[in-house]
DNA sequence: GAATACACGTGATTC
DNA sequence: TGAATCACGTGTATT
């Protein structure tokens, strides 16, 4: 009924008290209804009337024309406060371009964290891949993943691989779903924060031995499972994809 | 030294090249530089010249001007896109405080995905709460989680107690850092996708029964890590948060 | 016809 | 200087 989206100047104030007296150099109260020189020449009481409220009306025109620009600039210093990027102010049109490749970037991850990051596919898999981009350190990192079929033994095969290999772990997440089980291991080739410069190739040698080393856990797993499977079971699913 | 943002029509051809024909009513073609009529009556080449100049110049800067809404115009129609509302068009200022609301949604799930969910604590810990507003399921869901030092045996004997449960398993994740794991499930009460309307009381019931068995878990693991440390190594950190 | 939202052209300002 | 952005008031259409 009154403002088509339920917006007023109070929840103006609440969300946006800040990046006021900027370069808005908007008086606020020059009210210009005083002494409008009449344009026409012609006189009377009724035209006087219809004029002065006509120009009221241009009035609250011109006002209401203020807010709506005030509420539109306000959410977009919101969001310049989000992108937080450097110094000086940024474009209206830039802003709202890093505000998309954003909110792609970060649906795109919630995407990929929420659904398929860590669910167990069917088929066996051993991957290692670059995983520079997600929050921009500058640093090489690589992520790992091993999903097969769940065996106690497997944890403890993985955890002596790994730790024979002194990876630098940044996290090693595992998930299990039925009968299956997915391990995703985050490792970085760069010991501290400060050393952003990294050996790239040392990184892709590393990544080579550990989808090696993987590639034998997932290996042993598999004989393991499939003579445990011939001398109990009836056979079942098994094979690298 | 150009465009302060590298911005063009052909970037702005390339993103946009939907929503036009709108309720942009600019005609694109009227030049209006054709017989202006002399606001002063000075006569003279001089005058004529520096008068078409700054015609042109005018032109030229109602023009920018136009191309700059567009520009803008366009990336406020890919956002209108993302926040995929119902029906016909939003407000501009409705549309950004939408975009804004998704963003803060987007950057806290991110924050939430990345730090410290997955991440185990140095404190033990058994916890079960609502999981549902995450996607909008409209199904009654809960996240339970567990928290300790990582020991072998406590992954059978979880399943062993999630079996006996017969939870409506969503996923099950497991992370482990150093000597400590944390093991999250998120569970429903309802089998299918159709019986939205679940027995409220029964999940919280159902909750609270997931929460006394893990704590029971934890509960036998703590005390047989107790013994461990007790016959074989000095004492260590050891107690319920 | 009041209220609202948008596009437009223009003056001011900055680099 | 000109090219860029911005805020402003106004015309116009939709409700």
């Amino acid at each position: 009924m009154f403002s088509s989206s339920g917006y007023g100047d109070l929840e103006l104030l609440n969300q946006c008290w800040h990046e006021f007296g900027g370069s808005d150099g908007v008086s606020r109260d020059g009210l210009l209804l005083s002494s409008s020189s009449s344009p026409s020449e012609r006189v009377g009481g009724k035209n006087e009337n219809c004029e002065a409220k006509a120009l009221a009306a241009l009035k609250n025109h011109s006002e209401a024309e203020r807010r709506r620009r005030e509420r539109i600039n306000c959410h977009l210093s919101t969001l310049r406060g989000f992108v937080a990027s450097t110094h000086h102010k940024m474009d209206k049109a830039t802003l709202l371009a890093k505000v998309i490749s954003q909110v792609k970037e970060l649906k795109k991850n919630a995407m990929e964290a929420s659904k398929g990051f860590l669910i167990p596919m069917e088929t066996d898999e051993v991957k290692v891949e670059p995983y520079d981009t997600k929050l921009g350190y500058g640093c090489m990192s690589y992520m790992a993943t091993i999903c097969c079929d769940y065996q106690p033994e497997i944890l403890s095969d993985l955890k002596t691989t790994l730790d024979a290999l002194q990876l630098q772990l940044v996290k090693s997440e595992m998930s299990t779903l039925e009968r299956r089980m997915k391990n995703v291991f985050v490792f970085t080739c760069c010991k501290g924060d400060n050393s952003n410069i990294v050996n790239v190739e040392a990184c892709q040698s590393i990544a080579s031995v550990v989808h090696k080393a993987l590639g034998s856990v997932l290996e042993k797993a598999s004989t393991s499972m499939e003579f445990a499977l011939r001398t109990s079971y009836p056979n079942k699913r098994r094979r690298m994809c």
